[in-house]
DNA sequence: TGTACATCAGTGAACGCGCGTTCACTGATGTAC
DNA sequence: TGTACATCAGTGAACGCGCGTTCACTGATGTAC
């Protein structure tokens, strides 16, 4: 029997039994891809509860109100981000540089695969709780970690304002590249090996960043030996 | 006499002319901050109408409806952007370097003065009619023809390869600064004189990736002098 | 300078719609004995 | 193993609301003569 005749109305998901039994991690994928596919104007809890094959009325069951499914999918993502760039950080072997570029290369797949949360993420003036707070800061901890370790300045002490101002600069590029790859200003890699190839460009981009850090750190070493 | 008391309900703004007189222009302005304010999840026609003291059917009139109103804001800001490139272009002064720099410190400035039509400007898969189209366009070929100074390209002759990257990671980085910047991700420097560090901040930000494209060039020269 | 008239810009009531949330409910599950 | 019961997960009808758009309209403006 073909998919058709299972699913009459493609809008709306079927269930034979009462209990959906994974309702709450169904409620965040359709959130995700409702995301993805109409961006946060298009998104309705109705439409969510609709794809998910379940009441109006049940998501409250699980997340209160729309705000709190929201509240609930954004600190997914950075969860989810944190531990991408970790994974990058590992890849990236016993050389600085290689971590801080997968985790950029994490950075920005992550953002592909979840277009939906990745809007989500990064929009102005959001009420945010504890939880969502704590998860943002983990992964803003997690690529501030890559820059550390490039500088060699451990955990506790203060970045310096060079530091910092690498640390921003590392972010700006990964985070533009990755918001710029999403609206589609990169459209062809979308497709065939495109994806490897964006891979590339986003280690190239990112390592042009961190040769001018370097070129600058020697500059900087240079003027001191002189003084 | 107080503002109150000439305006009882701050969100209806008042007029004692039955023609509003520049309503077109007033449409657009309550679109971008009503934008900046809430999202485009936020934004309704009726509330902009409201804000501009018009009836809920006169923007019809204007833009035809909604998606029209958007559309010409978001025209209007590219618009905007090709002329701040080409301000910052201008005064730059004779070094692409320095032209570029100047490029990428008006663009985050754009996007600071109105941050409402910058998150329009960017969003995926958004049905684009051919005005919006040529006016995004022109803001790219700004971008690109930064670039090309830099390289030495003319006009007419495509980039190679590694002069598309050296535009892409250009972009990426204004792109990701101005987008984190309006997240409030750097927030100190919305306050005191927090506007004049940010502009040093693009322009270090750019220089490092500036530099770093320095360097690979000047390692693709050493490499063919050897061979 | 005055008058008739076309055109333009905005009105306001009305429409149907999808939304978020509430509520009393019911079907299913699991636990105590 | 069976039964009573508490708890949990989802129902579906209902609510009030703000929305985008339409429509016949009207007040103001500008133009022809």
């Amino acid at each position: 029997m073909p998919p058709s005749l299972k699913r009459p109305d493609p809008l709306r998901a079927e269930r034979d039994t009462y209990h959906h039994g994974a309702l709450r991690q169904a409620l965040i994928d359709a959130t995700d891809a409702l995301l993805a596919e109409r961006g946060v104007a298009g998104f309705s809890l109705r439409e969510v509860a609709r794809r998910s094959g379940v009441s109006p009325a049940a998501p409250a069951h699980h997340f209160g109100d729309a705000q709190g499914l929201l509240e609930a999918v954004a600190t997914l993502a950075f969860e989810g981000l944190t531990a991408a760039l970790e994974a990058g950080n590992a890849r990236g072997g016993s050389d600085p540089g290689a971590r801080l570029r997968e985790q950029g290369v994490e950075y920005v797949a992550f953002a592909r695969r979840h277009p939906g949360r990745f809007g989500l993420m990064f929009r102005a003036g959001v009420a945010c709780g504890p939880e969502l707070e704590r998860a943002s800061h983990a992964a803003f901890t997690a690529l501030e970690n890559g820059v550390r370790d490039l500088f060699g300045v451990p955990r506790g002490t203060p970045l310096d304002a060079a530091q910092r101002e690498a640390l921003v600069g590392i972010w700006s590029v990964v985070h533009g590249y990755a918001h710029l790859a999403l609206a589609g200003q990169f459209s062809p890699s979308g497709t065939k090996a495109g994806r490897g190839q964006a891979d590339g460009a986003v280690r190239a981009v990112l390592q042009r960043q961190l040769d001018g850090l370097a070129a600058l750190e020697r500059a900087r070493t240079e003027s001191s030996d002189v003084a």
